[in-house]
DNA sequence: TCGATCATGCGTCTATTTTGCATGGTTATC
DNA sequence: GATAACCATGCAAAATAGACGCATGATCGA
């Protein structure tokens, strides 16, 4: 229940860019250009400002949007409240997540609510996720399932939103079948060190975890490929182009001349995967449920995990 | 920037119909009854039942509007701290009060306002205290000059509003010219006890004034006739069918055949005189500057009614 | 200097919203 | 107990607001 031209305005002091808003509200440039316009006649302020051949928020513009931030809170809690004291049926839910988190975890949800509810309209979309938390504030989703990370758009505690572990999903390493190794099942990050390393492209979302990963054991890995997805890398690998590292949520679907092995040492690389939304939502039925769901999820996934590893 | 449906829907709250509610907001009854359904379709909730041949609000309706309050407070309270943190200029501005109120202080605030903003369109709405709570709350005016009042509806602290008392206005008695103590120059509730009373219809906005002044001083007045405008009242003492109570502010304007007495003894009657708004946007640099023009004003009239008597 | 990027204005179109009237159901009045 | 008044709502038509696509102008990088 709050403007559409000021969540316009939300997304835009996330981007900086009118394009970039359109593409991520869904509006087109010249819509969301009219929006702002039509924003700071009605209130009378002078929100936005040329700077160069783009625009930016002025100090009012900047003021406000953060002032935004708990009426968009309260909202979603008011809203939630209602829902939970009336016992209604929300009439859309959107989810958003990143592949494999997509994949495993998102896709029972939205088939277990469907199932559960099936007035319920629900959309999934898949993004990474800086642009999860983006979808959250443009409230095209509602609910994220993302990996944590710390971008500098993003923290951990950013008063937008709510997060809750689901799991952390270890990371594996694979390496070539013709490789010293590949009849272990174990290894360090140390015995690996010297091996040609392939990862994601430097800035990219799973980036950091390769890194921080290396950094835990305090080496230097070097970085001989880049991949983008998950299924190139494997290929890269079953190539002899080199070792890389993959969470154990990711398959190898029977990947040819590739092995995976568990990581022991003193560190255990592991991505945290968490639910996102936006704060003050959390008591909102649906999404109760809906974390819960998640839940039994990632709790079977970790119970198959031990099992497996007995 | 809060959604007008939500407006809308607190008006309905206020009014119980979507008739008045319509009256009050300036739409149509149809144009509301579309509204509030497609409120409740993009809520997915049912904020509304039918109830005879009218509709009132479920449960989860009044939730819905009673959790409302702090958010439209809170979205008036960013608004002002924006306005004043950039210096920004204000496009509209409504005002709202009845009769002598909007004769001795609200026409001199619109008239300074326009000349001191001249590119501020400054709209002055007549209406009685109830209605500019009303006003208020369906965001037609923005601030309300009234006579304080505790009415069923709406308390002296409601939630919803700050009030700022701007000054006592105390109320005269006026007498035929004619009358045994017209050329007296006070007199005391006790001594006209036994009269005739002209005032206005039981129920009616001023009339709660009139008991209250009585019941002070533990008499019961009998009312002969009811009067709703003062000019009325004034007319109906001047041709010897009673005698009445006048707030000072109210001008005689050379009426023949009438005397005003003040009115001495241990209760002095008096009308409160008190400007009020919706919560948070007190802190508005429109608004401050408006209390402030009012209270100039008000100390102006105290001042002159001091050396009056004297 | 050229090309790319970005915001914005304008004309057009579409979608939404409002209106006025008619209808059905409910209450009050005589 | 019949009639009138009242209230909400559905429907078709009209008005309004909003979005889109394209073109323009401005700016930055190569």
């Amino acid at each position: 229940m709050i403007d559409a031209r000021l969540i316009t305005l939300r997304v835009f002091a996330r981007c900086g860019t009118i394009g970039a808003t359109a593409e991520l509200t869904g509006y087109s440039p010249s819509a969301v250009s009219a929006q702002l316009r039509e924003l700071q006649r009605v209130l009378g302020m002078q929100l936005l400002t040329k700077d160069g051949r783009g625009v930016r928020l002025t100090a009012t513009g900047r003021f406000l949007v953060a002032g935004s931030d708990p009426l968009i809170a309260q909202w979603e809690s008011l809203r939630a409240a209602a829902m939970e004291a009336g016992d209604q049926v929300q009439p859309h839910f959107g989810l958003g997540g990143f592949s494999t988190a997509a994949a495993q975890l998102l896709a029972p949800l939205a088939a277990t609510l469907r199932s559960t509810r099936p007035e319920l309209e629900v959309q999934v979309l898949e993004a990474d996720p800086a642009r999860c938390f983006d979808l959250l504030i443009a409230e095209r989703i509602d609910l994220a399932v993302i990996v944590a990370m710390q971008s500098e758009a993003y923290g951990e505690d950013d008063p937008r939103f709510e997060q809750t572990v689901l799991l952390d999903d270890p990371l594996d390493v694979i390496i070539p079948a013709d490789h010293p190794l590949a009849s272990r099942e174990t290894a360090t990050l140390e015995e690996l060190a010297a091996e040609p390393w392939i990862t994601e492209a430097a800035g990219s979302t799973y980036h950091s975890l390769f890194t921080a990963a290396f950094t835990a054991v305090g080496v230097t890995p070097r970085i001989a490929h880049e991949a983008v997805e998950w299924e190139t890398q494997i290929a890269f690998v079953g190539a002899g182009l080199g070792v890389g590292l993959l969470p154990r949520l990711a398959p190898l679907r029977g990947a040819e001349n590739v092995v995976r092995l568990r990581i022991t040492g003193k560190a255990k690389p592991a991505r945290r995967i968490v639910a996102a939304v936006r704060r003050g939502s959390i008591a909102s039925p649906l999404i109760q449920e809906s974390l819960g769901i998640l839940q039994v999820n990632a709790d079977r996934i970790l119970t198959a995990r031990l099992e497996e590893d007995h």
